[in-house]
RNA sequence: GGGCCCGUAGCUCAGUGGUAGAGCAUCUGCCUUUUAAGCAGGAGGUCGGAGGUUCGAUCCCUCCCGGGCUCACCA
């Protein structure tokens, strides 16, 4: 870094400003890439970019600069530049700089912009990790020396997204799948709405929160868990269809699956089921795919996902049956430890039935559907918020998407009967007595709301970042999370 | 929180109970179509931190900090 401060010094001291206001950029690398033809009239560029290597000859000049969309090599010589080819030597790989002059194939056939003009945009005063490629005879890019280190790639995002070009495709694909889904849903004619991320009382999902404190009304706030129950206040209020695509915070374990703030769409639309919200969630994520991956199977890890509707639709218990050989249905919670025992899963002594069949779910089964599934038809102690199944009243019509054995989406047909909601709520705070710290709290203002009469809803959650992992074949949270939640650093 | 593993030069990594090495980056010199440019030479380190064992610790032990994987918890 000294080093690279004395040639800043050396800059100044020549009169050129190391760090001047602007550059008319009229090109783009990969565009002047795609657009050359070597019989046509000479190609004027102006370009700017970082200087990702550079290849010193004595009075020739070779380098690669990048910018926003890719590489491009460029090409300095004593003869054209003069005095001003004296002055790369206070250049260094990391500087931004803007370049002009005339683009030509090189005679090992690389495009290439012989340099007639260029400035200083940026010194950088930090080294770059340097990371080398070459492609080989097959087109394979080969990469030396790569950048890997997880906890410098997450902590300095900036660093790996310059170095790492792979890593910069993957959020630009997340961008794109969050404003397919807005683009889509829009299209529908669903509102997107805002409802509160501080809120008095959390709900809407079991989870233990963040707690924040209000100064001027001297209370604690939550942040999130979920934002479903304002946005059935808005069912009630009379919109037919709103969504909210934004974070939730969760106050608990970080691994491989959960960051503590997430992002999270949910949707709810009036007079619509969850058979209904099934068939809008298999299109509305085949579409989203479409426009990203421009095909309908996509790769993830050693798997090949077939997104193609209709996807398979199975009852919980049924799935249970088949990769358990047992059968849960109306099994007593007694009943249910000793096949969970039997089972091998491990269940604690604070839970309920629901949850025990969770777990049980959620080992033995879940990890096998890895093509999309919807899981459907849950015991109803595990849904406070979800309607009775309309031929099983220990059912609920609730549905879930697993993808990968992942959980990607969460759905139901929305409770609107109050009295119902209301003896849900009471259990819930009864398992809260026992011991559950997830379990929800009443919320006497939404069930105020559904007192007014909410029309018969359907529901939808999408964990985005899930989504996210699966489109772009990430097997972490974190590479979908352009800044994962880190310890601080010392 | 438990288990396993990791932390050595700017980056990627070797290494040994006798205070350290490679490649790339960097610096000097040569080089006007190179591309992992090349050739020659040089510099660069509190071996994550603090204790301990030892004549002597980067190496062995303990604790701490940070990270990874995994299990648990959890959607």
């Amino acid at each position: 870094m000294k080093r690279r401060i004395e040639e800043l010094e050396e800059l100044k001291k020549l009169g050129i400003n190391p760090y001047p206001y602007e550059f008319p950029v009229n090109a783009y690398s990969v565009e002047i890439l795609q657009n050359f033809k070597d019989d046509d009239q000479p190609m004027n560029v102006s370009v700017a970019g970082r200087i990702m290597s550079i290849r010193r000859m004595g009075k020739a000049t070779f380098s690669h600069i990048q910018d926003s969309k890719g590489k491009i090599q460029v090409y300095f010589k004593k003869d054209v530049l003069g005095d001003k080819y004296d002055i790369l030597r206070l250049l260094d790989i990391g500087d931004i700089i803007g370049v002009k002059g005339e683009v030509f194939r090189t005679k090992t056939g690389e495009i290439t912009v012989k340099v007639e003009d260029y400035q200083v945009l940026a010194k950088a005063i930090r080294p770059l990790p340097v990371v080398k490629e070459k492609i080989d005879e097959r087109g394979n890019r080969i990469v030396y020396d790569p950048f890997t280190d997880k906890e410098m790639r997450y902590r300095q995002r900036y660093v790996d997204l310059i170095v790492n070009p792979e890593v910069k495709q993957v959020f630009i694909k997340r961008a794109k799948i969050i404003s397919s889904i807005r683009e889509i849903l829009d299209s529908h004619g669903f509102i997107e709405v805002e409802t509160p991320i501080l809120q008095p009382i959390y709900g809407g999902a079991t989870a233990r929160p963040f707690v924040t404190h209000h100064n001027a009304l001297d209370m604690d706030l939550y942040l999130r868990i979920a934002d479903e129950l304002y946005l059935k206040r808005l069912i009630v209020g009379g919109f037919d269809g709103v969504y909210e695509i934004g974070k939730d915070f969760r106050n608990e374990g970080m691994d491989r699956m959960h960051n503590p703030e997430f992002t999270m769409l949910e949707l709810y639309v009036a007079y619509k089921d969850y058979n209904w919200m099934m068939e809008f969630t298999e299109n509305l994520i085949y579409e989203v795919n479409l426009r990203v991956n421009e095909t309908p199977k996509i790769k993830f890890g050693d798997n090949e996902i077939d997104l193609t509707p209709p996807w398979r639709r199975a009852p919980m218990f049924e799935l249970l049956k088949q990769y358990t050989g047992e059968n849960l249905e109306g099994k007593s919670e007694d009943e249910l430890r000793a096949i969970a025992t039997r089972l091998g899963v491990d269940v604690s002594s604070k839970i309920g039935a629901g949850k025990i069949i969770d777990e049980i779910f959620s080992e033995l089964v879940q990890p096998n559907l890895i093509q999309p599934t919807f899981v459907i038809d849950y015991p109803v102690e595990m849904s406070p918020l979800a309607k009775r199944h309309r031929n099983n009243p220990r059912l609920v019509e609730r549905f879930e998407v697993v993808i990968c054995g992942m959980e990607v989406c969460n759905a139901f047909s929305e409770l609107n009967d109050p009295i119902d909601q209301r003896l849900r709520f009471e259990e819930q705070a009864r398992l809260r007595a026992q011991g559950d710290e997830e379990a929800m709290a009443i919320d006497e203002d939404f069930i105020r709301a559904l007192e007014y009469g909410m029309p018969p809803t359907a529901g939808l959650g999408i964990g985005i970042d899930r989504l996210v992992m699966i489109l772009t074949n990430q097997r972490t949270i974190r590479d979908v999370i352009l800044f994962p939640h880190m310890r601080p650093e010392k």
